[in-house]
DNA sequence: TGGTCTCCGTACTATGGAGTATGGAGATGA
DNA sequence: TCATCTCCATACTCCATAGTACGGAGACCA
Protein backbone atom coordinates (compact mmCIF):
# COMPACT_ATOMS: atom_id res chain seq x y z
CA UNK A 1 0.00 0.00 0.00
CA UNK A 2 2.05 2.87 1.48
CA UNK A 3 5.02 1.58 -0.13
CA UNK A 4 7.93 3.19 2.12
CA UNK A 5 7.17 6.77 1.37
CA UNK A 6 7.57 6.64 -2.29
CA UNK A 7 10.29 9.12 -1.85
CA UNK A 8 12.72 6.18 -2.39
CA UNK A 9 15.67 7.20 -0.02
CA UNK A 10 14.27 7.37 3.82
CA UNK A 11 15.53 4.30 4.93
CA UNK A 12 15.73 4.49 8.50
CA UNK A 13 12.82 5.84 10.92
CA UNK A 14 13.72 8.21 13.57
CA UNK A 15 12.49 8.22 16.97
CA UNK A 16 10.66 11.29 16.27
CA UNK A 17 8.53 9.52 13.43
CA UNK A 18 7.66 7.08 15.38
CA UNK A 19 5.95 9.75 17.47
CA UNK A 20 4.53 11.86 14.95
CA UNK A 21 3.06 8.63 13.33
CA UNK A 22 1.89 7.78 16.77
CA UNK A 23 0.28 10.77 17.78
CA UNK A 24 -1.81 11.20 14.08
CA UNK A 25 -3.09 8.02 14.19
CA UNK A 26 -4.17 8.72 18.46
CA UNK A 27 -6.06 11.67 16.84
CA UNK A 28 -7.86 9.31 14.81
CA UNK A 29 -8.42 6.49 16.72
CA UNK A 30 -7.67 7.23 20.17
CA UNK A 31 -5.29 5.40 23.05
CA UNK A 32 -6.12 2.10 21.91
CA UNK A 33 -5.99 2.65 18.31
CA UNK A 34 -2.18 3.24 18.86
CA UNK A 35 -1.42 -0.25 17.79
CA UNK A 36 2.84 -1.30 17.09
CA UNK A 37 2.01 -3.32 13.81
CA UNK A 38 -0.35 -0.97 12.21
CA UNK A 39 2.26 1.98 12.96
CA UNK A 40 4.92 -0.06 11.79
CA UNK A 41 2.63 -1.06 8.64
CA UNK A 42 2.09 3.00 8.13
CA UNK A 43 5.51 3.50 8.37
CA UNK A 44 6.89 0.82 6.28
CA UNK A 45 8.55 -0.66 8.71
CA UNK A 46 7.89 -4.00 11.08
CA UNK A 47 7.86 -3.87 14.97
CA UNK A 48 11.88 -4.40 14.96
CA UNK A 49 12.23 -0.71 14.41
CA UNK A 50 9.72 0.04 17.38
CA UNK A 51 11.34 -1.91 20.02
CA UNK A 52 14.74 -0.32 18.66
CA UNK A 53 13.52 3.01 19.32
CA UNK A 54 11.22 2.48 22.48
CA UNK A 55 11.56 -0.04 26.04
CA UNK A 56 8.25 -0.55 25.34
CA UNK A 57 4.24 0.87 24.37
CA UNK A 58 4.07 2.58 27.55
CA UNK A 59 7.64 4.49 26.36
CA UNK A 60 6.08 5.56 23.68
CA UNK A 61 2.30 7.08 25.37
CA UNK A 62 4.77 8.82 27.47
CA UNK A 63 6.45 10.38 24.69
CA UNK A 64 3.08 11.17 23.24
CA UNK A 65 1.80 12.83 26.69
CA UNK A 66 5.08 15.24 26.48
CA UNK A 67 4.24 16.05 23.13
CA UNK A 68 1.24 16.80 23.55
CA UNK A 69 2.18 18.76 26.75
CA UNK A 70 4.61 20.93 24.83
CA UNK A 71 2.64 21.79 21.47
CA UNK A 72 -0.10 22.82 24.18
CA UNK A 73 1.53 25.34 26.00
CA UNK A 74 3.15 26.35 22.83
CA UNK A 75 -0.24 27.21 21.25
CA UNK A 76 -1.49 28.47 24.26
CA UNK A 77 1.83 31.01 24.17
CA UNK A 78 1.49 31.90 20.63
CA UNK A 79 -2.18 32.00 20.67
CA UNK A 80 -4.26 33.67 23.05
CA UNK A 81 -1.74 34.89 25.86
CA UNK A 82 0.50 38.64 25.53
CA UNK A 83 -1.04 39.41 22.09
CA UNK A 84 -4.12 41.36 22.32
CA UNK A 85 -5.30 43.62 25.57
CA UNK A 86 -9.08 42.90 24.50
CA UNK A 87 -10.18 40.10 26.92
CA UNK A 88 -13.11 39.21 24.98
CA UNK A 89 -11.02 38.94 22.03
CA UNK A 90 -8.90 36.46 24.00
CA UNK A 91 -11.75 34.32 24.72
CA UNK A 92 -12.35 34.26 21.14
CA UNK A 93 -9.26 33.47 19.92
CA UNK A 94 -9.31 30.55 22.78
CA UNK A 95 -12.47 29.33 21.46
CA UNK A 96 -10.96 29.24 17.55
CA UNK A 97 -7.50 27.40 19.17
CA UNK A 98 -9.92 24.83 20.51
CA UNK A 99 -11.94 23.73 17.28
CA UNK A 100 -8.47 23.26 15.71
CA UNK A 101 -7.29 21.14 18.51
CA UNK A 102 -10.70 19.06 18.74
CA UNK A 103 -9.59 15.62 17.88
CA UNK A 104 -6.52 15.67 19.66
CA UNK A 105 -8.36 17.31 22.53
CA UNK A 106 -10.64 14.64 22.47
CA UNK A 107 -8.56 11.95 22.30
CA UNK A 108 -6.29 12.62 25.35
CA UNK A 109 -9.68 13.73 27.64
CA UNK A 110 -11.11 10.01 26.67
CA UNK A 111 -7.98 8.28 27.17
CA UNK A 112 -7.14 10.04 30.41
CA UNK A 113 -10.95 8.66 31.60
CA UNK A 114 -8.78 5.15 32.34
CA UNK A 115 -4.84 6.72 32.62
CA UNK A 116 -3.89 8.28 35.41
CA UNK A 117 -0.65 9.62 33.51
CA UNK A 118 -2.41 11.21 30.97
CA UNK A 119 -5.30 12.68 33.70
CA UNK A 120 -2.33 14.21 34.87
CA UNK A 121 -1.42 15.49 31.95
CA UNK A 122 -4.80 17.12 31.12
CA UNK A 123 -4.88 18.08 34.39
CA UNK A 124 -1.76 20.17 34.67
CA UNK A 125 -3.05 21.70 30.99
CA UNK A 126 -6.78 23.11 32.08
CA UNK A 127 -5.10 24.36 35.02
CA UNK A 128 -3.10 26.48 32.73
CA UNK A 129 -6.14 27.21 30.60
CA UNK A 130 -8.70 27.53 32.89
CA UNK A 131 -6.50 30.24 34.55
CA UNK A 132 -6.33 32.41 31.10
CA UNK A 133 -10.56 32.07 30.99
CA UNK A 134 -10.50 33.23 34.05
CA UNK A 135 -7.98 35.94 33.94
CA UNK A 136 -10.49 37.15 30.89
CA UNK A 137 -13.31 36.96 32.66
CA UNK A 138 -11.80 38.90 35.80
CA UNK A 139 -10.75 42.23 33.59
CA UNK A 140 -14.63 41.90 31.83
CA UNK A 141 -15.33 42.25 35.51
CA UNK A 142 -16.95 39.62 36.60
CA UNK A 143 -16.30 39.00 40.48
CA UNK A 144 -13.16 36.43 41.29
CA UNK A 145 -15.14 33.70 42.88
CA UNK A 146 -17.93 34.00 39.44
CA UNK A 147 -15.10 34.11 36.95
CA UNK A 148 -13.69 31.11 38.05
CA UNK A 149 -17.10 29.05 38.03
CA UNK A 150 -17.73 30.34 34.82
CA UNK A 151 -14.62 29.74 33.04
CA UNK A 152 -15.31 25.81 34.25
CA UNK A 153 -18.53 26.06 32.50
CA UNK A 154 -17.26 27.63 29.68
CA UNK A 155 -14.73 24.55 29.67
CA UNK A 156 -17.21 21.82 30.36
CA UNK A 157 -19.53 23.08 28.09
CA UNK A 158 -16.63 23.14 25.31
CA UNK A 159 -15.53 19.34 26.35
CA UNK A 160 -18.94 18.76 26.92
CA UNK A 161 -19.67 18.74 23.36
CA UNK A 162 -17.53 15.40 22.23
CA UNK A 163 -19.98 13.41 24.74
CA UNK A 164 -23.11 14.95 23.59
CA UNK A 165 -23.25 16.49 19.56
CA UNK A 166 -25.16 18.52 18.65
CA UNK A 167 -28.63 17.12 18.04
CA UNK A 168 -29.80 19.35 15.33
CA UNK A 169 -27.60 18.74 12.79
CA UNK A 170 -25.01 15.94 11.87
CA UNK A 171 -22.77 17.93 10.33
CA UNK A 172 -21.60 21.61 11.32
CA UNK A 173 -23.73 24.39 10.01
CA UNK A 174 -22.10 25.53 7.14
CA UNK A 175 -23.35 29.27 7.78
CA UNK A 176 -22.29 31.03 11.00
CA UNK A 177 -21.83 28.48 13.92
CA UNK A 178 -23.47 29.41 17.27
CA UNK A 179 -20.17 30.47 19.24
CA UNK A 180 -20.67 33.81 19.59
CA UNK A 181 -24.23 33.05 20.71
CA UNK A 182 -22.73 30.59 23.79
CA UNK A 183 -20.12 33.26 24.09
CA UNK A 184 -22.94 35.55 24.75
CA UNK A 185 -24.90 33.63 27.13
CA UNK A 186 -21.56 32.54 29.79
CA UNK A 187 -21.20 36.80 29.44
CA UNK A 188 -24.75 37.29 30.93
CA UNK A 189 -24.64 38.89 34.13
CA UNK A 190 -28.16 38.41 36.36
CA UNK A 191 -30.48 40.63 35.36
CA UNK A 192 -29.98 43.78 38.24
CA UNK A 193 -25.80 44.48 38.31
CA UNK B 1 -14.94 -14.20 48.04
CA UNK B 2 -18.33 -13.79 47.41
CA UNK B 3 -19.14 -17.24 48.41
CA UNK B 4 -22.25 -18.01 45.81
CA UNK B 5 -24.80 -15.46 47.88
CA UNK B 6 -24.77 -16.49 51.18
CA UNK B 7 -27.91 -17.54 50.89
CA UNK B 8 -27.45 -21.01 50.49
CA UNK B 9 -30.15 -21.66 47.84
CA UNK B 10 -30.34 -20.00 44.27
CA UNK B 11 -28.41 -23.19 42.25
CA UNK B 12 -29.49 -21.09 38.94
CA UNK B 13 -28.56 -17.90 37.21
CA UNK B 14 -31.13 -16.36 35.62
CA UNK B 15 -30.77 -14.52 32.62
CA UNK B 16 -31.86 -11.19 34.39
CA UNK B 17 -28.81 -11.97 36.91
CA UNK B 18 -26.37 -11.69 34.27
CA UNK B 19 -27.91 -8.33 33.38
CA UNK B 20 -28.28 -6.51 36.17
CA UNK B 21 -24.13 -7.91 37.10
CA UNK B 22 -23.03 -6.83 33.95
CA UNK B 23 -25.35 -3.47 34.54
CA UNK B 24 -23.34 -2.39 37.53
CA UNK B 25 -20.03 -3.76 36.39
CA UNK B 26 -20.38 -1.61 33.33
CA UNK B 27 -21.18 1.73 36.28
CA UNK B 28 -18.13 0.98 38.15
CA UNK B 29 -15.61 -0.10 35.03
CA UNK B 30 -16.92 0.99 31.81
CA UNK B 31 -17.85 -1.34 28.75
CA UNK B 32 -14.63 -2.56 28.79
CA UNK B 33 -14.31 -3.82 32.36
CA UNK B 34 -17.79 -6.19 31.50
CA UNK B 35 -15.91 -9.45 31.00
CA UNK B 36 -17.31 -12.47 30.79
CA UNK B 37 -15.39 -14.91 33.05
CA UNK B 38 -15.11 -11.76 35.80
CA UNK B 39 -18.93 -11.41 36.05
CA UNK B 40 -19.32 -15.19 36.08
CA UNK B 41 -16.89 -15.65 39.46
CA UNK B 42 -18.48 -12.42 40.49
CA UNK B 43 -22.28 -14.88 40.26
CA UNK B 44 -20.42 -18.11 41.29
CA UNK B 45 -20.55 -19.66 38.15
CA UNK B 46 -18.80 -19.99 34.71
CA UNK B 47 -19.05 -19.06 31.16
CA UNK B 48 -21.09 -22.32 30.64
CA UNK B 49 -24.16 -20.48 32.48
CA UNK B 50 -23.29 -17.28 30.33
CA UNK B 51 -23.16 -18.94 26.43
CA UNK B 52 -26.69 -20.57 27.51
CA UNK B 53 -28.57 -17.30 28.41
CA UNK B 54 -26.36 -15.44 25.58
CA UNK B 55 -25.50 -16.40 22.13
CA UNK B 56 -22.46 -13.85 22.36
CA UNK B 57 -21.26 -11.04 24.06
CA UNK B 58 -22.96 -8.70 21.78
CA UNK B 59 -26.12 -9.84 23.04
CA UNK B 60 -25.22 -8.72 26.54
CA UNK B 61 -24.65 -5.71 25.61
CA UNK B 62 -27.35 -4.74 23.40
CA UNK B 63 -29.26 -6.09 26.78
CA UNK B 64 -27.39 -3.70 28.24
CA UNK B 65 -28.50 -1.15 26.21
CA UNK B 66 -31.86 -1.83 26.96
CA UNK B 67 -32.11 -1.65 30.37
CA UNK B 68 -29.98 1.70 29.99
CA UNK B 69 -32.91 3.14 27.82
CA UNK B 70 -35.85 1.89 29.97
CA UNK B 71 -34.53 2.75 33.17
CA UNK B 72 -33.71 5.93 32.00
CA UNK B 73 -37.47 7.07 30.84
CA UNK B 74 -38.74 5.72 33.84
CA UNK B 75 -36.54 7.96 35.97
CA UNK B 76 -37.37 10.90 33.63
CA UNK B 77 -41.28 10.23 33.86
CA UNK B 78 -41.50 9.54 37.33
CA UNK B 79 -39.03 12.60 38.18
CA UNK B 80 -39.16 15.57 36.47
CA UNK B 81 -42.21 15.05 34.30
CA UNK B 82 -45.62 16.12 35.38
CA UNK B 83 -44.39 16.42 38.82
CA UNK B 84 -44.61 19.97 39.82
CA UNK B 85 -45.59 22.99 37.56
CA UNK B 86 -42.69 25.49 38.48
CA UNK B 87 -40.30 24.90 35.52
CA UNK B 88 -37.42 26.04 37.67
CA UNK B 89 -38.00 23.30 40.52
CA UNK B 90 -38.10 20.45 37.34
CA UNK B 91 -34.91 21.72 36.27
CA UNK B 92 -33.30 21.27 39.94
CA UNK B 93 -34.80 17.93 40.08
CA UNK B 94 -33.43 17.00 36.86
CA UNK B 95 -29.85 18.20 38.43
CA UNK B 96 -30.75 16.01 41.02
CA UNK B 97 -30.83 12.85 38.47
CA UNK B 98 -28.10 13.57 36.99
CA UNK B 99 -25.81 13.42 40.00
CA UNK B 100 -27.39 9.72 41.24
CA UNK B 101 -26.95 8.63 37.56
CA UNK B 102 -23.50 9.96 37.51
CA UNK B 103 -21.48 6.28 36.82
CA UNK B 104 -23.82 4.60 34.68
CA UNK B 105 -24.35 7.91 32.36
CA UNK B 106 -20.45 8.58 32.65
CA UNK B 107 -19.94 4.90 31.51
CA UNK B 108 -22.77 4.83 28.55
CA UNK B 109 -21.17 8.24 26.90
CA UNK B 110 -17.84 6.82 27.32
CA UNK B 111 -18.97 3.71 25.38
CA UNK B 112 -20.85 5.69 22.95
CA UNK B 113 -17.95 6.69 21.64
CA UNK B 114 -16.63 3.84 20.04
CA UNK B 115 -19.83 2.11 19.07
CA UNK B 116 -22.76 3.20 17.26
CA UNK B 117 -25.38 1.03 19.08
CA UNK B 118 -24.61 2.73 22.38
CA UNK B 119 -24.02 6.39 20.47
CA UNK B 120 -27.39 5.78 18.96
CA UNK B 121 -29.16 4.77 22.36
CA UNK B 122 -27.07 7.69 24.46
CA UNK B 123 -28.60 10.15 21.28
CA UNK B 124 -32.05 9.11 22.03
CA UNK B 125 -32.10 9.30 25.12
CA UNK B 126 -30.81 13.03 25.03
CA UNK B 127 -33.20 13.77 22.40
CA UNK B 128 -35.68 13.59 25.07
CA UNK B 129 -34.07 15.05 28.04
CA UNK B 130 -33.50 18.34 25.70
CA UNK B 131 -36.59 18.62 25.11
CA UNK B 132 -37.60 18.60 28.72
CA UNK B 133 -35.00 20.97 29.51
CA UNK B 134 -36.02 22.82 26.61
CA UNK B 135 -39.63 22.67 27.65
CA UNK B 136 -38.61 23.90 31.16
CA UNK B 137 -36.27 27.24 29.49
CA UNK B 138 -39.21 28.17 27.56
CA UNK B 139 -41.79 28.50 30.23
CA UNK B 140 -38.93 30.85 31.71
CA UNK B 141 -39.59 32.84 28.92
CA UNK B 142 -37.10 32.19 26.78
CA UNK B 143 -37.43 32.41 23.43
CA UNK B 144 -37.47 29.14 21.17
CA UNK B 145 -33.95 29.33 19.82
CA UNK B 146 -32.39 30.83 22.86
CA UNK B 147 -33.87 28.39 25.26
CA UNK B 148 -32.45 24.98 22.46
CA UNK B 149 -29.13 26.56 22.49
CA UNK B 150 -29.17 27.07 26.72
CA UNK B 151 -30.57 23.30 27.43
CA UNK B 152 -27.72 22.00 24.68
CA UNK B 153 -25.07 24.18 26.51
CA UNK B 154 -26.71 23.21 30.25
CA UNK B 155 -26.39 19.24 29.53
CA UNK B 156 -22.73 19.76 27.92
CA UNK B 157 -21.47 21.45 31.01
CA UNK B 158 -23.14 18.47 33.08
CA UNK B 159 -21.44 15.79 31.12
CA UNK B 160 -18.37 17.68 30.24
CA UNK B 161 -17.65 17.20 34.00
CA UNK B 162 -17.01 13.79 33.07
CA UNK B 163 -13.71 14.78 31.13
CA UNK B 164 -12.81 17.99 33.15
CA UNK B 165 -13.25 17.42 36.98
CA UNK B 166 -13.52 20.54 39.71
CA UNK B 167 -10.10 21.71 39.74
CA UNK B 168 -10.43 23.28 43.27
CA UNK B 169 -10.78 19.80 44.72
CA UNK B 170 -10.51 16.59 44.30
CA UNK B 171 -13.62 15.12 45.97
CA UNK B 172 -17.11 17.19 46.23
CA UNK B 173 -16.98 20.54 48.43
CA UNK B 174 -19.38 18.64 51.12
CA UNK B 175 -20.72 21.79 52.46
CA UNK B 176 -22.95 23.16 49.62
CA UNK B 177 -22.32 22.56 45.81
CA UNK B 178 -22.33 25.58 43.58
CA UNK B 179 -24.81 23.89 41.32
CA UNK B 180 -27.88 26.54 42.29
CA UNK B 181 -24.97 29.31 40.80
CA UNK B 182 -24.45 27.55 38.16
CA UNK B 183 -27.98 27.41 37.45
CA UNK B 184 -28.55 30.72 37.96
CA UNK B 185 -25.44 31.94 35.13
CA UNK B 186 -27.36 29.60 32.52
CA UNK B 187 -30.48 31.86 33.19
CA UNK B 188 -29.15 34.84 33.36
CA UNK B 189 -30.11 36.76 30.59
CA UNK B 190 -28.30 39.66 28.53
CA UNK B 191 -28.09 42.69 30.58
CA UNK B 192 -31.12 44.42 28.53
CA UNK B 193 -33.74 42.13 28.13
C1' DT C 1 -36.86 -46.23 36.13
C1' DG C 2 -35.79 -44.49 32.03
C1' DG C 3 -35.87 -40.33 29.12
C1' DT C 4 -35.46 -35.67 28.31
C1' DC C 5 -34.87 -30.98 29.29
C1' DT C 6 -32.55 -27.29 31.74
C1' DC C 7 -28.53 -25.31 33.38
C1' DC C 8 -23.76 -25.21 34.04
C1' DG C 9 -18.60 -27.18 34.69
C1' DT C 10 -14.40 -28.48 32.26
C1' DA C 11 -11.38 -28.19 28.89
C1' DC C 12 -10.42 -26.87 24.85
C1' DT C 13 -9.59 -23.49 20.49
C1' DA C 14 -9.11 -18.93 18.32
C1' DT C 15 -7.56 -14.29 18.03
C1' DG C 16 -5.21 -10.08 18.57
C1' DG C 17 -1.71 -7.45 20.36
C1' DA C 18 2.51 -6.84 23.26
C1' DG C 19 7.05 -8.20 23.90
C1' DT C 20 11.57 -11.05 22.84
C1' DA C 21 15.52 -13.46 20.59
C1' DT C 22 18.39 -13.40 17.08
C1' DG C 23 20.41 -12.69 12.83
C1' DG C 24 21.43 -9.87 8.85
C1' DA C 25 22.22 -5.90 5.78
C1' DG C 26 24.49 -1.68 5.27
C1' DA C 27 27.44 2.12 6.72
C1' DT C 28 31.72 3.55 8.92
C1' DG C 29 36.34 3.71 10.63
C1' DA C 30 40.91 1.54 11.37
C1' DT D 1 39.32 -6.21 4.61
C1' DC D 2 37.86 -6.80 8.97
C1' DA D 3 35.27 -5.23 12.95
C1' DT D 4 31.79 -2.90 14.96
C1' DC D 5 27.81 -0.24 15.33
C1' DT D 6 23.16 1.10 13.87
C1' DC D 7 18.77 -0.14 12.43
C1' DC D 8 15.43 -3.36 11.24
C1' DA D 9 13.25 -8.20 9.49
C1' DT D 10 11.82 -12.65 10.91
C1' DA D 11 9.95 -15.63 13.74
C1' DC D 12 8.86 -16.73 17.58
C1' DT D 13 6.49 -16.52 22.90
C1' DC D 14 3.10 -14.80 26.22
C1' DC D 15 -1.23 -13.34 27.82
C1' DA D 16 -5.97 -11.96 28.14
C1' DT D 17 -10.34 -12.66 26.49
C1' DA D 18 -14.03 -14.41 23.48
C1' DG D 19 -16.07 -18.40 21.90
C1' DT D 20 -16.90 -23.76 21.32
C1' DA D 21 -17.53 -28.79 22.31
C1' DC D 22 -19.11 -31.79 25.16
C1' DG D 23 -20.43 -34.00 29.09
C1' DG D 24 -22.75 -34.28 33.57
C1' DA D 25 -25.89 -33.37 37.44
C1' DG D 26 -30.41 -32.63 38.81
C1' DA D 27 -35.45 -31.89 38.10
C1' DC D 28 -39.62 -33.49 36.21
C1' DC D 29 -42.66 -36.38 33.73
C1' DA D 30 -44.39 -40.64 31.82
Amino acid sequence: MVTREDTKSRTTISRRDWIEAAYGELARSGERGVGINALAARLGVTKGSFYWHFKDRAALMRALLDRWAHERTDEMLARALGSTPDPLERLRRIQALGREVAPIDRAMRLWAQHSPEADEAVRLADRALLGHITGCLDELGFAPGDAHLRALLMLRAWVGGYLVPSPDADGDPPGGDPYDRTLGIFLARPADS
